[in-house]
This record gives C-alpha cells, structure tokens and sequence, in this order.
DNA sequence: CTGAAAGCGCTTACAG
DNA sequence: CTGAAAGCGCTTACAG
C-alpha cells in the first residue's frame, strides 16, 4: 500500500458544519457531548465527522478553555543522583519510577489526561516545573521527589499550584500528598524479626533526612522498645544495593546481628549478599526483612521478606487527588495514608 | 508568608506591548529571539516581561506555528503483559524503561520539547496514538515496542506520522531506528565462553518472533560453528527470571551445559539461580553471560557478564532522530546501530 | 526596523 | 434548540 497522499488539511470544526450544514457552534456542541442539541443535527454532525475524519485542535480548544488536559510529572532528585555507573538515565533506572508511573496513568487514562515528563534537578529545571504549568501547559503537577531538602514543593505552594505529592514533605506544608505508614511499617518488620527468635536485631536506615526512612526507623525501635528492647543498633544506608551490603557489615562485626531491617529492598539484597559472603546463612544465621517489595525481591536468594507498599495504588490515587483539586481549587489539601502489610518469604 | 492572593489574571504579550510601549508584534520578535530588532526596543521589551512576571501562551503559540513542542512516547506491550503481580505497573517496572526514558530526555531537554508517556495494550490504545497527534498534541512518536508483531508501526507509518522506533522492526517499513548489534553481541557471548574454555555450552533465548531475540540466537549460533561447534541447545525463555530458571533447568539435565548464554540479564539472574538451587557453582561448574548490563547485573551473585546495550545513548539518538526528521520531514528514514561490549564480571 | 491587521481553530455568552 | 459573533493569545505576511 503506498501512501504518497501529501499530508492533506486535516479537517477543521468549519470543515464539519459545511459539511452537516449546520453552524459551527452546533458541531461543537455535539463534539463535547453538550445536552439539548435535536437528534436530527447530532446524526448529520456525528456523520460528518466520520465522513471527514475530524479531530478537535488541541490548541484552539486550550486556548479558549484555558485547560490543557495535561499534567507534569516530575521527579526530582538531587545533583548527584543524575552521573552514575548508568549515566544520566540513573535516577529513572528504578523499577520504582516505573511502577508510579504505571499507577499514574491508571488514574489518568479514564478521564483522558496525559502525563509529560520532566526531571527537575538543577535549579533550572526547578524553575522550568513552574514555567511550563504558568504557560498553560499543564494544569497540575505529581512529584516524586528522591531528594531531602527538595524545595521544589515549597516552591509549589508558594506559587499556588494544584500539586500532589509522593511522599509527606520534610515541612508541613499546605499541599497534598499520598505515603505509605512508614511507621506501623517498621513496627511490622521488628514484630517479625521478634516473632521469628531473633535476639539482636539491628537496622540499616535510609537517608535519615528523608521523613519516609526517619518514620522506618521510628517504627522499627519503637515497636522494640514493646518488645523490651531498649537499644537497636542501626547503620545508615543511601536506600542502594552497595550500601545495604556495607551497612550490614558494620551490624555483623560490630553487633553480631542476629535479624535485621533494612529500610528499602534494594539494601536488603545488599544485606543478603554480605552476609552469605561472610558465610553466613540467611534467614539460619542472620534474618533479613526489606521495605517496598520491589522486582528485586524475587530476584535474590533467599527470596525476600519484606514490607509490601502499594505502589501502584498509592500513585492511582495521587494522581485522583490532583484531578479531584483540578474540578474543585479550593478544596482543602488533603492526605492518603496507605497501610502497609508485611510478605513473608525466605530471608525472614 | 501567605499568599492569599487571587491567582491574578496572567499577563499576555499585550500587557507586555502596553508597558513596553511597543506593538505587540515587536513583543513577539524579541520573545523569539527573532535577529533584526532595535536595541532600545529589546531592552524596552525585556524589562516589560521582567516586571510583568509575562511567561507566553503555549495553546496560542502552538496554534498559530503549529507545533506543539512536545513528542509522545509510547510504550506499547502485549495485553498479557499488564497484569502481573505487581499489576498495571508491571510493565513499567523493568528499569529498561526508565533508562529509556532518561536517554530520551537528555536529547530532548536542550531543545526544550517534552515527552508524554502513552500505553498502548488495546487497540483502543493505539488509536489514540494516532488521534493525538493528529489533534496536534504531539509532532510525533517515539515508539518503543515489547511486542512481537505490533500493529502501531505499521499504523504510524500508514498515517504518514513522524516516528522513531526502540529496535528494528519485525517486518521492513519506511521508519527510522535504533538498534544495537544484537548478532555481534550473540558472538561476543560465544566467544567469550569457548575463551574460557566451556565445552558444552547453551543459551536461553528470548521469544524468537522479536526480532532482536533471534538475531542474538542467530550470531551466538554463528560464533560457535566458526568455532567448530556445530550443534548449540537452546531452550526459550521470555525474558522473565522465572523463564530463565526454567530454561537454565532444562539445559543442565538435557543437555549438562558448562557454558549459557542468556538473551536478556533478567533471565542470566533466573539461570545463575536455577544453576546454583541445583548445587553447581558459577562460573566454575557454569558459566552464566547475560545480555543488556541491566541494574539486575549487580544485584546477584556471582556479578552477572553481560553483554552492554548502551541503552541511554541509544534512546538519546533515538530522539535526535526524530528531531532530526521533524526539522525535515523528507529525509529518509535512517538506522543507528550501536556496538555492543562484553563487561566482564563474575559469572564467565 | 516597526506596527496594524488578519488569522490559527476552537468555545461560549447572547439573541432569537 | 440553533446560529452569528466575539474572543482566547499568539505569529506573520504586508506596508511603510
């Protein structure tokens, strides 16, 4: 089948009501659904469309509605996130980034809104975020922000932007924001550890700057103290697979580690491999619970135990949140805090 | 600081035009850079958009130029491939497409054009690919197909739509690509195992109606007959590090392989798995090779060797490409194929 | 080098 | 219920 057709005109609003004899206003109206337009002009309109093969004009339709049916999602992380062994696609390399999305657009889809994607690094990428929803591009934004610190979402507020967050802020800040309950998270993750004999438990923490990993590490020692435990070592990670594994090392010769928490999956594998490196077994000799339940806790051996947080739907409904402030800006912020539940497996 | 202030009215090019004290017109040539304007009016008009906060209309730029500045990216599975146990995410969830998406973006960020992420699984999905871009949403596609036999580049190309592909086509079309070397980076797998001396080697393949799966068949197969070895098992696999195991399991008991090549590092992880549950070391009783030097290569033990596709600086010229072919919609469509390297770690 | 004017393709009061 | 008309905020020939 050749094609060689020039790229004719595609056909306009005006094309359609030539076409329907009808006036422009009317073809409209039938293109939008409007109610109250005769049955006879829905069908000569609904057929000379088909006949012309029309598309409404994003562009004229944005202009007039002062919508754009688009919102940005940015994830933002911090300068050096961006050059690793991966290159400049490292930030993005988690399946985390990927599973949000993927939650995003199941909110997103049904009413017919796209997500443009935007990394907010630099300070002028920061700037851009706030630029492109001022243009009229986008009529909201989702953050994930990796990134202690971030003032993206002060900048945000500041603005007075509909924004939705990942995550609660590291300052009470009028916006919304889904999360998981990182705390009852690390309760669960001790009870287990407890539940299972292990009598030195330890933790190996995220960025402690972060609210999500200060919130793990909470929890975890808390739900300790329940337990009658005063004190729990803990080793400070950066939430990647090298440094769980160091971490753990630091646990095992300085506190002989008999369970451990790491605060995400990725330092868990970390944990498991230095410690069958040491030869130790996992879960015999030293038991292992991660937090996410990501790809990578069916990757490892032992399998992982870990702290399930429903990704998928926590960003489904961010992404609601943001849509629900997009029909109704004055509505107050609001948050969603998700239960997470503890997947039991081989290293715990 | 509290900002209850009603979000004031944008300013427009004419505000700007007003206190400028200039036409909007020349507001327009100074806003675009465009050469041959006063210096006392450019000054004149600058320090109007600075004190008017003026940041242009994109909906009305974009209806007058015809450009929307912005590109689709579509990632387009298999129905099967969305539901899985981490649900509709799943098929995000691979970090190959964060990678992707992380190469594309540092192409299309100094240009200052935008992604948005589609899904195409139905074909309802599809259509909308189309619908979009003819509604002036996107100036094109940059397509990126986990799918054996999928409709939408034939669909694109038929439409006449500017398009750039992640991998070769499964049947020839007028389209521009990417691609890395898939048959050399099969040779490299097979002569990087006979180096090592496996006598007996093996490979899980991908599913062979991709074309890039087969053609990694297709050179490790010719590899090993230049060295002497006429008959290669295979077993297949889809990519999964479940298949992988299966597929690891039936060459060690049919075949007692010493040496595997596995088409992807997802199922190089499955294999090096399934070999080890069976009490066998890698490398030493196998050998394991993988293929893409995924974030998976680092996360098992023995360290995957793997076959590097430089995913970030493919997707990256993935982009220029289109770009490239926006700038001038009659050039021919072109291919860039990438060489891929042997990283050599611990498991061959 | 600059400005007045037309026009991009829609939606939406406003009359009728 | 329908249509004529204004207007959304830009860019771009066209004169001057």
């Amino acid at each position: 089948m050749q094609d060689d057709a020039p790229p004719t005109r595609v056909s306009t609003l005006e094309d359609v009501a030539l076409v329907a004899g009808v006036s422009r206003a009317s073809v409209s109206r039938v293109v939008n659904g409007k109610p109250g337009v005769a049955a006879h002009i829905v069908e000569a309109v609904t057929d000379a469309i088909a006949r012309t093969g029309y598309v409404p004009n994003r562009a004229a339709r944005s202009l007039v509605t002062r919508r754009s049916d688009t919102v940005l999602v940015v994830v933002s992380g911090s300068d050096t996130s961006r050059a690793g062994p991966w290159g400049p696609g490292e930030l993005l390399a988690d399946p985390f980034f990927g599973r949000v999305a993927g939650g995003l657009m199941s909110s997103l889809r049904p009413r017919d809104i796209h997500p443009v994607l935007m990394l907010a690094v630099t300070d002028d990428e920061r700037s851009r975020v706030l630029s492109y929803v001022r243009e009229g591009s986008a009529d909201g934004v989702l953050l994930v922000s990796a990134q202690a610190g971030d003032p993206l979402p002060q900048m945000l507020t500041d603005a007075g932007l509909p924004v939705v967050l990942f995550s609660r802020p590291d300052h009470p800040l009028p916006l919304s924001y889904v999360d998981v309950n990182n705390r009852a998270g690390g309760a669960l993750a001790a009870d287990h550890l407890v539940a299972r004999g292990c009598r030195s438990v330890g933790i190996v923490t995220g960025p402690l700057d972060i609210p999500g990993a200060e919130d793990r590490l909470l929890g975890f020692r808390e739900a300790m103290a329940r337990h009658g435990v005063a004190y729990v070592p803990s080793a400070p990670g950066t939430f990647s697979v090298e440094s769980g594994a160091t971490a753990m090392e630091a646990l095992l010769t300085q506190h002989r580690v008999d369970g451990v928490f790491a605060s995400n999956d990725n330092m868990a594998v970390g944990a498991i491999l230095a410690a069958q490196e040491r030869g130790l077994s996992v879960p015999d000799d030293v038991a292992v619970v991660g937090f996410d339940d990501s790809t990578a806790a069916l990757m490892c051996r032992p399998t992982l135990t870990t702290v399930r947080q429903p990704i998928e739907t926590m960003s489904a409904e961010m992404a609601r949140l943001l849509l629900e402030r997009l029909d109704a800006p004055d509505q107050r912020p609001s948050a969603a805090i998700f239960e997470p539940v503890l997947v039991e497996r081989g290293s715990a």
